[in-house]
RNA sequence: CGGGGUGUAGCGCAGCUUGGUUAGCGCGCCUGCUUUGGGAGCAGGAGGUCCCGGGUUCGAAUCCCGGCACCCCGACCA
């Protein structure tokens, strides 16, 4: 009898089952929302570093917008609204009366954002202008799953208005490679396929979304990020608007892109075993746990030790003395948190001068000397980086089949992703397949590179079931 | 919103059909002792508005009426 409930029996009870466990999450009082435990947050908090960090690197700056925006935003927009009404969390009173306007909780800025851009922008020499805020979304979702789909979820949504379109599109694009696509495949150690939404598909507002999709245990799909042109719909109902070196009234090309907490569940749903989640070392907030095995004045001694000189040596890492739990206890703990690296300190360690490294996502143990440890640390943990990445890589292309027909697509997306020409789905296809629960996930070129339009000829559609 | 289900200790559940002493069980929690190299054992202990409101009855977790909440399956979504 293991832990959890084994994945192959049932993977959404073993998801809820390693939320439980592994101590990351659990729901809030009302349906929909859910508390972020310490753990769980600070995976999260480490996302967000990874992130922030490439975001600024593109040159995007932190700036904050309030959680309440007047209804009467929404409805500028008319796909916007459309899309987002039916789940709008809406105030009707506050302070004890109801108010003159209703005030809707955003579900997405990009309405008081444009607003304000709107004022900020007057010249071509205010341009770009690149935004990016972390905050609290609401959506008032008819079915929520832990940190996959809550009402309410925390993200970072980032606005840019731009010249023109060509150099709009660079910038969405740039967000999408640089940012989404080099933290998924380097930090996450996710594998995600990268393109182009189709139409049915597509932001509320946008003339062309991208995504990044991971395949998840169960070879299902989960939209890990998205990149959005939002072309001048915003710009024209905000006055998004600059006077060009000409002394000519032009209207700006606006982008929005976003990474959530989701990601936290696709990090559970890639990664993890039967034996709990799997944290890649590059993202880990705890790469290495040091467990003294005995309740023994050296063992405590040296753990305390080998803690400070990981520490010293750059890596995230703390000791576990808690020698009152039994050691059987304790070691299944950390493998449920999915800490990468395991370190056991013992007295028949120390009588040979070394320790024993167990690593999360082989199972192995070996034997290590206590001098140079912190070398064969890093060198361990770069190595179960690219494992977990291998292994990821492996598995989305083991469970990736190349279709011809509808009906080969509805087959191979009961365990993976489908691809197939876009020109024997298109439209038609696409409701075809949605009535067994299947939707197109993304176009590519059959090089794999970005299309410009659904209508370029020889796309690839990525098919498949999807969270 | 349509279909199904569940509300009893922190969690998971039994008890309800056929009303009746002090409402049980497992896990978890607390104390003590023995343990500790893969979820320890024994002993003792704490913890309950039985979802809410009304009704029937000498007596309701149990029967009746009304309400609420949550979960699962579909349409929507980062």
């Amino acid at each position: 009898m293991g832990v959890l409930t084994s994945q192959s029996e049932d993977f959404p009870k073993w998801y809820q089952d390693v939320l439980n466990k592994a101590v990351l999450a659990e729901s809030g009082p009302v349906r929909g929302t859910m508390v972020i435990r310490p753990y769980g947050y600070s995976i999260w908090e480490r996302m967000q570093a990874e992130v922030d960090q490439r975001i600024k690197a593109c040159g995007a700056e932190n700036a904050y917008f309030p959680l309440f925006i007047p209804m009467s935003y929404f409805e500028r927009e008319a796909e916007h609204v459309e899309g987002f009404s039916p789940e709008l969390a809406v105030v009707t009173h506050g302070g004890g009366s109801k108010l003159e306007e209703p005030i809707a909780v955003r579900p997405t800025s990009e309405t008081v954002i444009g607003e304000y851009m709107g004022r900020w922008i007057q010249s071509y020499r205010d341009l770009p202008l690149l935004l990016n805020q972390w905050a609290n979304v609401v959506r008032w979702e008819l079915r929520p799953r832990t940190f996959l789909r809550t009402s309410e979820f925390l993200w970072q949504e980032g606005h840019t208005a731009h010249i023109d379109q060509e150099d709009a599109r660079r910038y969405a694009v740039r967000i999408l490679e640089d940012v989404y696509h080099d933290f998924m495949v380097n930090v996450l150690a996710i594998p995600v396929v990268v393109g182009r939404k189709t139409a049915k598909e597509r932001f509320a507002g946008a003339i062309n979304s991208m995504t990044l999709e991971g395949m998840m245990g169960d070879g299902k799909a989960l939209q890990m990020g998205t990149s959005h042109e939002l072309g001048q719909n915003f710009a024209k109902v905000f006055s998004i608007d600059y006077l060009s070196d000409k002394g000519a009234q032009e209207l700006c090309w606006t982008t929005s892109w976003g990474v959530s907490t989701r990601m936290v569940g696709g990090l559970i749903m890639a990664h993890g075993d039967n034996n709990g989640l799997q944290v890649p070392p590059v993202l880990a907030p705890t790469q290495v746990v040091v467990i003294a095995i005995k309740d023994d004045p050296e063992v405590i001694e040296t753990a305390g030790r080998i803690e400070a000189e990981l520490r010293e040596a750059g890596v995230r890492v703390r000791v576990d003395t808690r020698v009152d739990t039994s050691f059987g206890r304790r070691a299944t703990d950390w493998e449920l948190k999915g800490i990468p690296l395991r370190i056991e300190v013992g007295p028949r360690d120390l009588a040979q001068q070394e320790v024993t490294i167990a690593v999360r996502a082989t199972g192995v143990k070996s034997k290590a000397s206590l001098s140079g440890l912190s070398n064969k640390v890093s060198e361990t943990l770069s190595e179960i980086q690219s494992k977990m990445l291998a292994f990821a890589i492996e598995r989305r292309d083991e469970r990736t089949a190349e279709c011809s027909t509808l009906s080969e697509v509805v087959e191979a997306a009961g365990s993976g992703f489908a691809r197939i020409e876009w020109d024997l789905v298109g439209e038609k296809g696409e409701a075809e397949l949605a009535r067994s629960a299947i939707t197109v996930r993304c176009l590519q070129r059959s090089d794999g590179s970005l299309p410009y339009s659904e209508d370029e000829p020889g796309l690839v559609a990525y098919c498949a079931r999807a969270y």
